[in-house]
Parts: structure tokens; C-alpha cells; sequence
RNA sequence: GGUCCUGUGGCCGAGUGGCUAGGCUCAGCUCUGCAAAAGCUGCUACAGCGGUUCGAAUCCGCUCGGGACCUCCA
């Protein structure tokens, strides 16, 4: 197996991984709230995760994936006061709460089976996992690190901070969170500022709620990560993931709860994906900055200057780190979305090659280059660019200038398979097949009668043929052994 | 205000203390009836100022700029 190296939040550094018990490995990603539709942002973690997934299946990991849809307990406001997200929707628009829900989780799978990421191997939902939630919440009580104020359970940081380190994913100091932690008004129930809710008592009018030992009511936030993973991974497991925005307070009370509830933290590494942003600032809900998925594709934005396709924009995305924030624009997309065009003209290109005798290539070294980019914390971008190395090859054995033998063309074949389609997930943009055939038909034929007028040196009528292709935006290409052509 | 991250060539974006990442753009060349495509070559940068070092974009300090978190957010 590779020799994979990966960041770990917890020790600020690249760690080599090390599974708790492979070939198995349980990851656990924080999933989308369903109270809107996804954000392009959004899309962005989620593709990076399911690049992890990808790479760690490919190096032979049986990889239990699980991710989490907030169907509940999430509140709009902050200090654990305000109503939860999904509700307030709900009563926006006259619905019942899970009918907000089912559309909106409907339209994230739809969005990320465009974006061809891999559906996670469990996707558990908040709302059926109330009990193991309350249970939870019950045992940290028990075991005194939680206490019950008018009906709501608060998790007591500060008693919690004395024998453990609450910090830990941050690296900050907790008298300066305790100093630093803005005023919050109508907090009275709380007994310390750090202090946040594992249950929370419903008010008459809200809509989502169910009865507890502690009256009616519903789950905080953090809650429903301790119980799911804790539930399908176990007490322990390997890697824990989300965005960047929820390791200050999502994962670290997450992490608390977890060490309250069974004396252990959760996972093993902590990985955390950066930003995106929209003229350096993040994208975000709140911010009202945000892209949907659906007006990327059809280019219907003010910033837009036109559509661009899935793949074109999961390729921009691969060829930034997923540490690094990605700056959004239309200049970046553009160039993003030709690159992934040559990408996949060339392994077009690859399937006609023929074999030479010798080689004058090292595809091999090629090869552990990839392996070695992917497995520096998952490289993307450096992977990309060796990928464009095999780019330069194929063309150049096309052009009759360098020389690759039949096991070459295998290996490059091969790359392509694992690191462009297995790895990456990129998968070539065609129309449906039934029509591509009577097209492939239609163009052999018009080809064909072109090629007959420059034999005749009727360029008028070749040229005429070709710009009149191109109209149509079918790009017509001389070669050395006759015409081909692409959209 | 506190904590942390970051500043790379026209644009995007990797990066190890010493060996031109890569993509896009632009210019030139090769190929071509002409184009396109492809290949080759060039525009060879590391915010500023100091320091450590034989040697720093890469380590340290300061200054300036950008961002994130501290409050719902992937």
C-alpha cells in the first residue's frame, strides 16, 4: 500500500497515515444543512472529500464513508437561542418541515451526481438519530459535564477544559477564548460563555421537536456528529473532515462531546479544506455572495460571463489545493475549462496511437510521479501537471516525434484510467449516445467529401466546409493521416 | 480587539534551503494549400526592508497588504 502522507489538523504538520485497522478505514465528513440549496462553496469540500475517498479506494482502503445530512438542530441564530434553520423555512412557505428537507437534499444529490462525486457509503440524517443523540447528551450529564438549565442541556466547557484540552484543534488559549468571546445577550441560561447546547427546549410554536427526559425539545448542532460517527464508525475511527469554517467550533465541541460522552476523541486525523471565495471573500449564505451550481452551468449571474460545463469546473477546482482558498472568476474557469479540453482530446488521441519498437520515454517514472503528488496530502494540482506531462507525450508520439512502445501506451492508458476517471473523477462531457453515432456517421461523410475537394485543390469548397463546421462549433483538424474533428 | 493563515511572472496556481512545477494568455518558430490542432522557444516571478546561511521565494524579525476564525456557515 502507499505511503500516504496527510495534514492533520490536531499536529498542524503532515503526518504519515497510519489506519486503525486496515485495510478498513471509516471517515466521517460534516454533510450539507438542508434548509437551501448548496452552494458552489459547498460543492467545493464536498469535492474534495470525495477525491480523499476516491484515492484512499484506489490504494486499496475498504473505505466506510459517512456523511451527514443536518436535518435538524441547526439554528439560525447564534448562542444556541435563535430557531432552528430548517423551521424557519418551513414556516416561510407554508410546509411541512420535511418537505423543506426532501427538496433540498434531493437537489444536493442531484447537484453533486452532476458534479460526478461518489455517493458516501452512509448518509444518516439528524432527525433519525434524535435517540442516540439524547442518549448522549444523557451519559455527558451523567458523567457530569453537562447540566440542565430551564429545560435545556448545556455542555459545562470550562469543567470540561479543566481535565481535558479543549483547544486542541485550534492551538488557542482558553482564558484568551474566554476573555475574547464576544457579549451575548439574553444568555442567562448559560452558566459559562463557552458553553453550548446539547439539547435544546422547544418554544410552543416551533415545529420541529420531539419529547426527551428533559420535556420537549430538539438537538443542538454538535450533537448529531458525536451520535452518527459514533454510531457507524465507533468510538474511534481514522479521519474526520469538513470545511475549514467548523473547526473552531463545529469539531471542537464535537471533539468535547465525544471525550465527555466515552473518555475518547474521536478521530485520528483531522482534515479540514479551505474556502472558496468570490473576489478574495468568502463564499458564503450569509454574505449573499453565493454561486448556485445551476447558475454556473448555464452562466445566468451578473459575474458570469458565460456557462461553464460540471467537469470544466471540477477540473478549476482540482487544480488548486484543497488547503488553499480558490479565488472564483470567470478568467480561471476559462482557463480551467480548455485545459480539461485537452486533457480529454488527448486521451482520445491516446486509443488511435500506434506502438514503436523502442521507447524514448519514461512513462513508468511518470506513473510514481502521480502517486507520489497524490500522496503528498492529496496534491491535485501537482498531480495535474504531471498529468500534462503524459499530455505532451501522447501528442508528441501523434506528431511522430518521440517514440512509445505498446507497454507505454498501456501504462498511459492506465494513468489516465486511475488518476483522470478513478482518482479524480473527471469523466468526459458527450451527448447521448444514439445521436453521437449518427453523428460520428454524418461527419466521416462530410469529411470524406472535403478531403475529395483538397485532392481536386478545391480549397474554396474545403475551406467553406470547414468555416461553415466551425459555425456550428465543430472544429475541423488537419492531420498527417487525414481530417478529424471535435466539438 | 484577540488568535491564526496568507502575499509567487499578464492571469490562475504548485513548491523542496541550492537543481526553469503546471495551466491559461501573449509573441516567434516548425508543421500545413491556408487555418486549426499539436510541438518547440521566449516573456523566467517569488509584497517591502533587515537578519541567519557558502547559498533563501523557501528559516527568523519588522513593515505594509489580503483573508479566516472568535457569531449561523462547507
Amino acid at each position: 500500500m502507499e505511503k500516504l502522507f496527510i495534514y492533520n489538523t490536531l499536529s498542524r504538520k503532515k503526518e504519515e497515515f497510519k489506519a486503525i485497522n486496515a485495510p478498513f478505514l471509516g471517515m466521517y465528513v460534516c454533510g450539507p444543512t438542508v434548509y437551501a440549496d448548496v452552494h458552489l462553496g459547498n460543492c467545493r469540500t464536498f469535492m474534495s472529500f470525495d477525491i480523499i475517498y476516491r484515492y484512499l479506494t484506489h490504494i486499496g482502503y475498504k473505505v466506510r464513508y459517512v456523511r451527514n445530512i443536518t436535518d435538524a438542530g441547526h439554528l439560525e441564530s447564534d448562542g444556541d437561542e435563535g430557531e432552528d434553520k430548517v423551521s424557519k423555512k418551513a414556516k416561510l412557505q407554508q410546509l411541512e418541515p420535511m418537505e423543506i428537507v426532501q427538496t433540498y437534499t434531493v437537489g444536493f444529490r442531484d447537484v453533486m451526481n452532476l458534479f460526478n462525486t461518489l455517493p458516501p457509503s452512509i448518509e444518516p440524517t439528524a432527525t433519525g438519530h434524535i435517540i442516540e443523540q439524547q442518549e448522549i447528551a444523557k451519559k455527558i450529564m451523567d458523567n457530569g459535564l453537562a447540566y440542565e438549565s430551564n429545560g435545556t442541556i448545556y455542555f459545562d466547557v470550562e469543567k470540561y477544559a479543566r481535565s481535558n484540552n479543549y483547544t486542541a484543534l485550534t492551538g488557542r488559549k482558553l482564558d484568551e477564548l474566554l476573555e475574547n468571546t464576544r457579549d451575548l445577550d439574553g444568555q442567562s441560561d448559560k452558566r459559562g460563555r463557552l458553553d453550548f447546547a446539547l439539547w435544546i427546549k422547544a418554544k410552543q410554536e416551533h415545529l420541529m421537536k420531539w419529547p426527551s427526559p428533559w420535556g420537549v425539545g430538539f438537538p443542538g448542532w454538535h450533537i448529531e456528529c458525536s451520535a452518527m460517527s459514533t454510531k457507524y464508525l465507533g468510538e474511534q475511527f481514522d479521519i474526520h473532515g469538513g470545511g475549514m469554517d467548523l473547526q473552531a467550533t463545529h469539531h471542537t465541541n464535537e471533539i468535547a462531546q465525544n471525550v465527555a460522552y466515552c473518555g475518547k476523541s474521536p478521530a485520528n486525523y483531522w482534515i479540514h479544506t479551505n474556502m472558496l471565495t468570490v473576489n478574495g471573500q468568502k463564499m458564503s449564505k450569509s454574505l449573499g455572495n453565493s454561486f448556485l451550481p445551476m447558475e454556473l452551468f448555464t452562466g445566468n449571474h451578473p459575474l458570469l460571463k458565460k456557462g461553464f460545463s460540471p467537469m470544466a469546473v471540477r477540473f478549476f477546482m482540482m487544480q488548486t489545493h484543497y488547503r488553499s482558498t480558490l479565488d472564483f472568476s470567470n478568467e480561471a474557469l476559462e482557463a480551467s475549462e480548455k485545459a480539461y479540453h485537452r486533457l480529454m482530446e488527448s486521451y482520445k488521441l491516446l486509443q488511435t496511437l500506434k506502438a514503436s519498437d523502442s521507447s524514448s520515454e519514461d512513462v513508468a517514472a511518470l506513473e510514481r510521479a502521480c502517486y507520489d503528488a497524490m500522496n503528498d496530502d492529496f496534491n491535485t494540482p501537482v498531480l495535474i501537471a504531471h498529468l500534462f506531462e503524459a499530455i505532451r507525450m501522447i501528442n508528441s508520439a501523434n506528431d511522430g516525434k518521440l517514440k512509445l512502445t505498446q507497454a507505454d501506451l498501456d501504462l498511459l492508458k492506465a494513468i489516465y484510467q486511475h488518476f483522470v476517471f478513478d482518482v479524480m473523477g473527471l469523466k468526459k462531457e458527450e451527448e447521448s449516445g444514439k445521436a453521437n453515432t449518427a453523428l460520428e456517421g454524418v461527419m466521416k461523410l462530410v469529411l470524406e467529401l472535403r478531403a475529395k475537394a483538397k485532392a481536386n485543390k478545391d480549397f474554396a469548397t474545403s475551406d467553406e466546409i470547414r468555416n461553415k463546421l466551425a459555425e456550428v462549433n465543430i472544429q475541423v483538424k488537419d492531420g498527417k493521416e487525414g481530417a478529424s474533428w471535435n466539438l
